[in-house]
DNA sequence: CCATATACCTGGCAGC
DNA sequence: TGCTGCCAGGTATATG
């Protein structure tokens, strides 16, 4: 479910409410990807300063130490009222003064990971080898189109890699490639700078849109408020395999790339 | 160092 | 109705 634009937008529904909350009670459910790398109990009493993203990753910072939240493929949270039962894919619940945060995630590829600092080995991990913030002042058509020459592997995976910028999943890696008219194979390394720049728009338009969206995503987003997307992004080329490219009305064709679905145009992107 | 495969886990769906 | 196989928004880690 989560790329960018759903956790940004996930972000956005709770972070003015729990800042400053008083963390109460800590309950873990079920394991998650990686361990919570804390007794649960250790965090009572503590502060919540405020709610940042960082890629997917949502970083809640305490008053001492944060937590690192990914939503993985299937995690939501909600932010709302205490006293809910915990439901059986319910795995992480933080509850404060101020309400409860919960993670739902019945795959269970998210996480939450207590780290003492940004810096600290655990962060660094996860964190450390992340590109560059597409919605910040440091993705330049210039840096980018610059990563891009440097990288063999075909764009589409380049982008997914989230090592020359974050963000951008398997939904919106092949819309933004529909609209800059590049084919996903194509390799990275052979794409102009005329081009490269307008993939670089092309990620900025379709990820900012997605965010003033509500988080658009094609099926079943919500934000940590219960409320879903307004589903005005329609996919130009997202699970329509074989349907009409709404361009020039071509048959949108489906490849497999390291083990994950691409859509493309076969007419309207070129290699 | 690079590129590709694997692992984690549950649920929804098409086809029989 | 129920089974089977495939597919799903992610990414660290193992393998070549």
């Amino acid at each position: 479910m989560p790329e960018l634009p759903e956790v940004e937008v996930t972000r956005l529904s709770f972070a003015p409410a729990i800042a400053g909350a008083k963390v109460l009670d800590v309950r873990v459910g079920l394991p998650l990807r990686w361990p919570l790398g804390c007794e649960p109990g250790a965090l009572l009493g503590r502060q919540v300063l405020q709610v940042r993203r960082r890629g997917k990753y949502l970083l809640i910072d305490l008053s001492t130490g944060l937590l690192l939240v990914h939503l993985g493929m299937s995690g939501s949270l909600r932010f709302g009222p205490p006293g809910l039962p915990a439901g059986k894919h319910d795995h992480f619940d933080l509850l404060t003064d101020r309400g409860l945060l919960r993670l739902h995630d019945p795959r269970r590829f998210g996480a939450v990971v207590y780290a003492d600092s940004e810096q600290h080995a655990v962060a660094q991990k996860l964190l450390g080898h992340l590109g560059v913030e597409p919605l910040g002042d440091g993705f330049s058509a210039q840096m980018f189109a610059d990563g891009l020459k440097k990288r063999q592997a075909p764009v589409k995976q380049v982008l997914l890699a989230g090592e020359l910028v974050v963000g951008v999943g398997n939904i919106y890696a092949s819309e933004a490639l529909f609209l800059a008219c590049i084919r996903p194979t194509t390799r990275s390394s052979r794409i102009s700078k005329p081009r490269a720049a307008r993939l670089h728009r092309a990620i900025c338009d379709v990820l900012a849109q997605a965010v003033a969206q509500g988080g658009s995503s094609l099926r079943d987003f919500s934000n940590a408020q219960g409320q879903n997307g307004y589903f005005q992004l329609q996919a130009n080329v997202y699970d329509r395999t074989g349907q009409a490219c709404r361009v020039c009305a071509a048959p949108i064709k489906r490849l497999v790339q390291g083990q994950r679905s691409t859509f493309y145009c076969p007419l309207c992107q070129k290699p």
